[in-house]
DNA sequence: AGTAAATCCTACTGATTCGGTAGGAATTAT
DNA sequence: ATAATTCCTACCGAATCAGTAGGATTTACT
């Protein structure tokens, strides 16, 4: 239960450039500096999100990235499936629905539990677009997982 | 977003010992054996999970493993715990509180997100017990596993 | 008492993933 | 032309993961 750099990079990126959103383009070393990551590697995580079309890039000097949609467009679950692949807590619920085939599906009481896991999961990344992000909260519209997440992050916008 | 190999065996051994709680100790290669697990790596989960007091062990012969609590008594964030360390999605959420302290904390604006994420699914796997997961056994039955009701998993009928 | 069945303990291993580096080709504003 | 930048692909070291191995210890059963 741990993000990858991947993504906890990716995210922190992609809300680089919702806040540049409207003005030009931004460099990989710009963003890659601003949020202390390897730019080299910043760089491939760039290739991932645009190749699932969440960005857009100007090749050539003074060039860079630009979202390829808005920022209330682009959900963090968008994100994080760019860059790690579907979202699937094991291979039975790869497909996501209730055809998925566990090897050992009749005798796995576990398995509801899962679905109800990765729903809860998926929903909440999905409910959260960029714009959320910048605007300072955590956008929780709609949903919420039955959590205990009653503690509604009010105007902290920036951790302490 | 992947449960690893370790959490799967982990909450899948639990439930067959939850299914046999009652009767006398379940030894490790039954488990494997019906699970289809490693014997040799199933035993080194065990000890993670005896170690922090959710199953006790009877050696030498006719020995084996038992449930330390009652189903309704051992969570499945229990037992992931239990294998796999504190729930912490990213290093700055490792105390769980608000007074965590991330290296780039002013600037962060999907912290928030992560809290959210890492408290829905806490939540989620607090909610649900072992005697939740055998009760909804076998398939079918609307699955509304551990609802976050906080309630269910009170009634325990424990075998003779 | 002897034996077989079991937990317990610790070390090793092979494969994969992860985060990062490296180097250079292609493109483009100035 | 040149400098800035994306793009592409290969490689690398460390860590983690799942599993193996071997044996010491404990205990029920005969």
């Amino acid at each position: 239960m741990k993000l990858s750099s991947r993504t906890e990079y990716g995210v922190r990126a992609m809300i680089e450039l919702a806040e540049a959103h409207g003005g030009g383009p931004v460099a990989v070393r710009e963003v890659a500096e601003k949020q202390g990551i390897s730019e080299k590697y910043l760089e491939q995580l760039f290739a991932a999100l645009r190749k699932e079309g969440l960005i857009a890039s100007q090749r050539g000097a003074q060039g860079g990235y630009t979202l390829a949609k808005a920022p209330g467009d682009i959900r963090v679950g968008d994100i994080v499936r760019a860059l790690e692949g579907p979202i699937a807590l094991c291979d039975c619920l790869a497909n996501g629905e209730d055809d998925a085939v566990c090897h050992r599906m009749g005798e796995c009481a576990a398995h509801p539990l899962w679905v109800k896991l990765q729903d809860g999961i998926t929903s909440i990344l999905d409910s959260t677009t960029l714009q959320d992000m910048i605007a300072g909260a955590s956008g929780d519209s709609a949903n919420d997982m039955g959590g205990n997440s009653e503690e509604e992050s009010r105007d902290e916008q920036d951790l302490p």
